[in-house]
DNA sequence: GCCAACGTTGGC
DNA sequence: GCCAACGTTGGC
């Protein structure tokens, strides 16, 4: 099973507003970069788990985790004119980017940027190398571990 | 608002 | 294919 880390800025789309949805459940889409759509299409797979990440906020860090219930597929967006997200160059027979849909898990206190950051063993996550912008990684199992053990405590 | 870091675009 | 210019991300 894999284990991801995707980012939301909370004015957008946050972890409450994922709670409130319909069968707790959205469709990832906008995605408008290839490392990160190379991910969702080629490596994320239904049941992985993800964190959820609030960034460009305050506050920014983990606070939550979302598992994978569809894996990747066209993201409308990408073809819709009114959407932010739209891409003219997209054609629906060879479209050029991916969504996933992903249903809440778990709330849990931030987990903050800043704790990640003190935490020796995660020194190695690809979420906190210098000049990562990456909004969909992936994390390892130790990792995922490691974090999860930061939320108990 | 600043700025480092990185991705994308487009001229050549 | 190179690379300068530009745009975006995201922490601070």
């Amino acid at each position: 099973m894999g284990y991801w880390l995707m980012k939301s800025e909370p004015d957008e789309f946050g972890i409450e507003d994922l709670i409130r949805s319909d069968k707790q459940t959205t469709t990832w889409s906008g995605v408008r970069n290839f490392q990160a759509r190379n991910f969702m299409r080629d490596d994320m797979k239904l049941g992985d788990l993800a964190f959820f990440y609030h960034s460009s906020c305050p506050a920014p860090g983990v606070v939550g985790t979302m598992k994978v219930v569809k894996a990747a597929y066209p993201d409308p967006t990408q073809f819709d004119p009114a959407s932010d997200y739209f891409d003219p160059k997209s054609k629906p027979d060879n479209p050029t980017w991916v969504a996933v849909d992903l249903q809440f898990v778990k709330q849990f206190p931030l987990v903050s940027l800043e704790a990640l950051r003190k935490e020796p063993k995660l020194a190695e996550m690809r979420l906190l190398q210098k000049g990562n912008r990456l909004s969909v990684l992936p994390v390892n199992a130790a990792e995922w571990k490691r974090i999860m053990s930061m939320v108990e405590g």
